[in-house]
DNA sequence: TCATTCAACTCGTTTGAACAAGTTGAATGA
DNA sequence: TCATTCAACTTGTTCAAACGAGTTGAATGA
């Protein structure tokens, strides 16, 4: 009975918000309804100060909100902007059949980005340090012994994507010596192990999401606001040898990851999955 | 030929950082380097405007930074803390299976937590609306068609973990009346429907991570630098029909997922995951 | 002993001012 | 015409001051 009283005094009988948060509020639904569409120019402080009455940094306290949220971009010299998305979607449980992938085909990131008439590129590094205690538990080998770090930062449009580090035992490079080449392996560093005869039969997944560290932050060209996506798979052959653990960092705001389970004749045939 | 010139003039010849990320930086290398380890208290805002001779102003810039990374977390009269996370994970390939667990154990989320030694605790509100134009493509009903909404807060140790809304299509209520029961479904909805024969073959999952809404920040109580986790699951039965879509929304800080891919004889039998 | 009060601490909000630095487009001059 | 300059914008950084509001523990008094 007294619900709607209760509501009410929710609202109204508590102190009221302080003005940057109407501030950020107001912004935020004026960009949610649309009035500032993605891609849009937000008024610049000088007008949100005489709009609100706020002084200078009561308004940028605001507009740091939307900013935490991300919502906004700020820019030096040319005010701030609403945040526009182009989504990518991964098909992670996809990755399984890669190996019946003709080898031609190239890997499966390129792959995918051609296919979206988009134009992808990549850069590599190679490193060969010593197994950090967890890095060795989960590739089965003795603490301390050799692993290669195989690093990979990938770009769509020359916009950052996403960074990539896989670890291979030693002895797995040694008789795979391409794994080292700090190159491009054109047709995919899976293709070449399963066509050397090391096939990866299953996989373990991990996801997580945080804020992005000041040097990812800086590698994926991300501002406050925008979580990281982060990949761990570790690749087994039917032997229970795990082979390779790959962790990789995705953009938050661009990607979509998707797996498909059990009985996949009963799923659609042509996901029809716009954002 | 001048590439090192240019590297040095990057770091020496530019401007210094400005003094509130030099505060961030310094402090950060503190939290990371274990000076100040989880759960601990930061300086106080006066001993640090001793300590670097700024402005409280620029104090806070600099401590701002740490919160939108996640890293610290601020408390009126009480100081800043170093977040400390206790990591859930969560095996949603498993997930298929669930068909075959006994019925007396109890939905999945309770089963977990409780597996974990800790107190489960679920809310539920149950709604019907009209369907979405995305959400009638996805469940294969005819636009505007009538669906339920199945709402539900999860806690672990009265800490708020996810929200959940499942839209289940009309038809499916009508022939299963107790998924509208606002209370729990002790043995779990999923079981509940294949016990009553809508048995769910396949599903499509989405993953995605971003900021949360307003409305997810007090739901969840989570401050600024927390990112959610976003898993939409799409159910099937073996006629190619979707019968349920469940959007779930994970406090990101908490939660982790784990997928086990192919042939899953290939994978260590017993996951020593550690976080 | 025990509950209360309250001073001294903590962070939260807001103002106003000043200068630095990046961007843009119009005016300028070759 | 075309490149340059520069004024007028934009946001970025920093300072100083004042008051509001939550927390804590020691002093106080019953």
């Amino acid at each position: 009975m007294y619900e709607q009283v209760a509501r009410v005094s929710d609202d109204v009988g508590m102190s009221p918000a302080p003005l940057y948060r109407q501030i950020a509020d107001t912004m935020r639904s004026d960009i949610t309804a649309g009035r500032f569409p993605p891609g849009s120019k937000l008024p610049s402080e000088r007008e949100l100060i005489d709009r609100f009455g706020a002084a200078r940094g009561t308004v940028r306290a605001g507009l740091n909100v939307l900013i935490t949220e991300g919502l906004i971009t700020p820019a030096q010299g040319r005010g701030y902007q609403v945040q526009q998305h182009e989504v990518f979607t991964l098909d992670a449980s996809r990755h399984e059949n890669l190996l019946f992938s003709r080898p031609e085909d190239g890997d499966s990131f390129s792959n995918d980005v051609r296919h979206a008439g988009r134009a992808p590129h990549q850069e590599f590094r190679v490193e060969v340090t010593e197994a950090s205690a967890e890095a060795a538990q989960r590739l089965q080998i003795e603490d301390g012994g050799r692993i290669v770090l195989r690093y990979c930062r990938r770009f769509v449009d020359d916009t950052p994507w996403s960074i990539q580090a896989t670890q291979y035992p030693q002895w797995l490079v040694s008789e795979n010596p391409r794994l080292s080449d700090p190159g491009d392996v054109v047709e995919g560093t899976t293709r070449y192990l399963a066509d050397r005869g090391v096939k990866q039969v299953a996989f373990h997944d991990e996801w997580a999401t945080r804020m992005p560290t000041p040097d990812e932050a800086r590698e994926l060209q991300i501002g406050p606001g925008i979580p990281v996506l982060v990949w761990v798979r570790t690749g087994y052959t039917s032997e229970k040898r795990p082979v390779r653990r790959t962790v990789t960092i995705f953009r938050g705001d661009l990607n979509r990851v998707t797996y498909d389970l059990g009985d996949t004749d009963a799923l659609p045939t042509e996901e029809v999955n716009a954002a």
